[in-house]
DNA sequence: CAAAATGGTTACCTCCATGTAACTTAAGCA
DNA sequence: TGCTTAAGTTACATGGAGGTAACCATTTTG
């Protein structure tokens, strides 16, 4: 029984979707820019008014909350409900959709976690390889 | 037996480690950059000369290639090996931990196909709604 | 009277990710 | 002779993500 291509996740046939697949593409960089996911997990805790949720995900200025809150709630994954006291009252909380999405997040942030070790030295090993042709300037290791 | 905050997930107070953490950050870029998602994506399926490789990603560039190789290389997802034919040969693969990082991968991606349906209802809803305070422009949906 | 607080919006600036194109080395081929 | 190939590197240009700061309305607090 010759399987040269023995332990690949099946999953992955399925994968190459991605290329021709926007919205693959949106939601990835929602993923990777530089609020969403720390939007997100702090909503994942509990639902939070504007100001409390700008305090609690350190250095975010009102500018980019407010735009980050309108990309998730455009996409489904985040509820704005606004009561009209003076000042304006205004809380944010995950969807079903967001909530459903923080199982692939946990799953991403936990293999990071769990290699943080193996990546870093890795890391190393490259950069002690390479120290002259140098990558875009990481600030050493982890 | 009152638990209001009833069915989020567990994982959820683990994660705010994410806050500190400048490495976590680092592997949400690669995620959300435009290239190393695909590059891992493909060579998950086979290991893959420079060209070939280039070719099954349509468009990317030389330059984006390498540098996202070598990204992917430095953090110890992807090894190269270089035979000093001419003109010379080149092989990509994933590493134990690159291949370790598919499953989170189609986690994601899985749950962007699940969910499309979904993701694209919400933005036109959204849209409809705020025909006026325009998103950065979105194509309209899907 | 002035400051603080809430939830924004708007204008402006900067840096970096990405794209384009030219150049490289050595050999094979027509 | 000169084009092609593989695997890059380098220089240059640009759009957009993200940061900073001022401004808004209204009410409460000192």
């Amino acid at each position: 029984m010759d399987h040269t291509m023995s332990h690949r996740l099946e999953d992955i046939r399925q994968l190459p979707m991605l290329e021709d697949c926007t919205i693959t593409r949106q939601i990835l960089d929602r993923v990777g820019d530089k609020w969403s996911v720390l939007i997100i997990v702090n909503l994942g805790v509990e639902s939070l008014r504007f100001k409390e949720l700008q305090r609690r995900s350190g250095g975010i200025s009102q500018r980019m909350l407010t735009q980050t809150l309108r990309h998730l709630e455009r996409d489904g994954l985040v509820w704005r409900k606004a009561t009209p006291t003076v000042p304006l009252t205004v809380e944010y909380g995950l969807t079903k959709l967001g909530e459903s999405l923080l199982q692939p997040l946990a799953s991403l942030v936990e293999w990071v976690n769990g290699n943080r070790g193996e990546i870093a030295k890795a890391r190393s090993g490259y950069d002690s390889d390479h120290q002259d042709t140098e990558l875009a300037g990481y600030p050493a290791v982890e």
